[in-house]
RNA sequence: GGUCCCGUCGUCUAGUGGUCUUGGACACCUGGUUCUCAUCCAGGAGAUCGCGGGUUCGAAUCCCGCCGGGAUCACCA
């Protein structure tokens, strides 16, 4: 190619754009002042829909890194493909990054000297790069039509090679200056593509921060580098390397899935003269399918936990979630958190050596859930009373909780006082049907339908009976074992049995036992066969309100 | 298919040549806590350390082969 058609399409390429050159380029984004050891982190999402709980993962730990070693945590958007663009996905993850607790310092609406963190707003920067490539030789238009690629694939599979752009299947490589020129003036849309100069059959090795020492093949493929769209934005490969370069990222983590393109990016920094990078690849967060398939990455699709908006939504508390990923990322945390019960989560020292043992782990909502009730119930009343009311998302419910705030404190403090709060909740949606039969219209409408199911097996006119002889000596004043005693003297009174052992003996002598005396009212009064301790209940509902539920 | 990563109870993991007839956590089961639960307490079951060879007095740990799972080979990131 010549130098004037190599001008023509630089020419072509920064045409409306305002480029500088290179030295002019890095004189902004001058090296950090930060304290020796300081990491520069990041986390690039992007902008194609939901937030994905891998994010939330990989930003958490990112953001560990950065800020226990006094460092930077930026937050960079990756929107450079604008056909997967999803409209209101930057603030969703914004919305999430806030949820989660997530400080990043630099990054959408926290601007920082290293900006735009738009990478579609750096179109000016990448070109500056991509066309010193395109001067020097390591970069060339590829014209070829999408056809035209599959078109290789299939021969390329007939042939039983690997499949991909590079040697004598990059159809565009090295085409004469007369082909480029016709298809210059032909005005068909090109890619650039990278020159790569390396070989199938030689290695390169390089230290991974998890994986430890990595010898594979060089690159050789001829990747994009800047897309034909109309955007003439970059790919992935070069903006990384460009951004993370600019923008001083002192370590690049990331997911297992780029691991086998390191050598590419290794290669982009080498044809660019940047120093390439430090990486640590992870497993990425993997769930069992339930179609029995196994384990397998975390999808967007097919799974509701991949979604954070459905964390946010359930009311899984921030803590509780967060406690959980760092044990996932560090098999320590798990006994750091139980030896520091008080202590703040931001105190764990993240360690990157332990991070490096992690396989993709399956994501175990049940131990999930486990370390949130912990959490939930550890609240101080306060707190806990405050942050339930304020997740509620039935505004029904919540209605109720807030305009009868004294009976609510009331509801809230239900076992909760004493050496070992009750652990009912996992998240705060859980609060609906633990605390919503407290409220006499949520009761009729949600609880009360359910009573006749679960005395089925006890016939009506019994079980109005048993209310009756209950209610008769029934009184708010009671301790529980006196409340007992009662209870078992109107169980008697209505044919119950009150020794388990003569009722076990001949049950057919009696109309149940204790326990499904208990249930009556139990159920008459919550809809519930399952609750905390009934003489607290009762003790808050009142006397007009028990009267009424068990007649 | 090529390349790379990974393989210890159901799950997450501890373990880097002897102290491991593999330890913990979650889940599960049983019993106890004078009504049902959430808990809490005590106990229990659960892993041929993917398989086969080798090195060694000795291997979950080192070496080789195999098998299995995953990732990637896009103008997606």
């Amino acid at each position: 190619m010549t130098d004037t058609t190599t001008e023509r399409i630089a020419a072509l390429l920064s045409e409306g754009l305002t480029l500088r050159s290179r030295a002019q380029i890095e004189a902004t984004f001058p090296a950090r002042s930060l304290p020796p050891g300081a990491e520069v982190m990041r986390v690039p999402p992007s902008p194609t829909g939901f937030v994905h709980i891998g994010t939330i993962y990989a930003g958490l730990v990112n953001e560990r890194i950065a800020h226990q070693s006094a460092g930077v945590f930026i937050l960079r958007i990756e929107d450079t493909d604008k056909k997967r663009e999803v409209a209101g996905s930057v603030a969703r993850i914004v919305e999430a990054f806030d949820y989660f607790d997530l400080q990043y310092d630099e990054g959408p609406i926290r601007e920082g000297a290293y900006g735009p963190y738009f990478q579609s707003q750096r179109g000016d920067i990448y070109m500056a790069y991509a066309l010193e490539l395109l001067r020097s030789g390591r970069a060339y238009p590829d014209f070829a039509t999408p056809e035209e690629l599959q078109a290789t694939t299939a021969a390329q599979q007939a042939a039983k090679v690997r499949p991909g752009t590079y040697g004598k299947w990059a159809l565009w490589r090295e085409k004469t200056d007369e082909e480029v020129t016709a298809a210059l003036d032909a005005g068909t849309p090109f890619v650039l593509r990278f020159k790569s100069t390396g070989s199938h059959e030689k290695r390169i090795t390089y230290e991974d921060v998890f994986k430890g020492r990595m010898e594979v093949p060089e690159n050789d493929l001829d990747v994009p580098l800047i897309k034909s769209d109309g955007t003439r934005l970059p790919t992935y490969h070069l903006a990384h390397v460009v951004d993370d370069t600019l923008m001083r990222v002192t370590k690049v983590f990331r997911s297992d899935e780029w691991l086998p393109s390191t050598a590419l990016h290794i290669e982009l920094c080498q044809a660019l003269e940047l120093t390439p990078f430090t990486y640590g690849h992870f497993a990425p967060i993997s769930i069992l399918d339930k179609n029995g398939g196994g384990k397998r990455k975390l999808s967007k699709r097919k799974d509701d936990e991949a979604n954070v908006e459905f964390w946010i939504a359930a009311g899984y508390p921030v803590e509780g979630v967060k406690a959980y990923l760092l044990g996932l990322a560090n098999s320590t945390f798990e006994d750091w958190y139980r030896s520091n019960p008080s202590v703040s989560l931001s105190e764990f020292p993240v360690s990157l050596e332990k991070l490096a043992a992690s396989r993709a782990p399956l994501l175990d909502m049940a131990k999930l859930q486990d370390y949130c009730k912990d959490y939930i119930a550890s609240l101080p009343q306060d707190e806990f009373n405050k942050r339930l009311i304020a997740a509620q998302t039935n505004k029904d419910f919540k209605h109720a909780l807030e305009v009868n705030a004294d009976y609510t404190n009331k509801v809230l403090e239900i076992e909760r006082t004493g050496e070992k709060p009750r652990k009912d909740l996992a998240k705060w949606e859980d609060a609906f049907d633990n605390y919503a039969y407290f409220y006499d219209q949520l009761f009729t409408k949600d609880f009360a339908p359910q009573i006749l199911a679960q005395l089925e097996d006890i016939d009506t006119k019994t079980v109005a009976h048993a209310c009756a002889a209950f209610l008769e000596s029934y009184d708010p004043a009671d301790e529980s074992q006196i409340w007992f005693e009662k209870l078992k003297a109107a169980a008697e009174k209505c044919g119950f049995a009150t020794d388990n052992k003569a009722f076990k003996a001949n049950p057919e002598k009696f109309v149940g036992n204790v326990a499904d005396f208990a249930r009556i009212v139990r159920v008459k009064l919550t809809g519930k066969n399952r609750t905390p301790d009934l003489t607290a209940i009762m003790r808050v509902m009142g006397i007009d309100r028990i009267k009424n539920r068990l007649q």
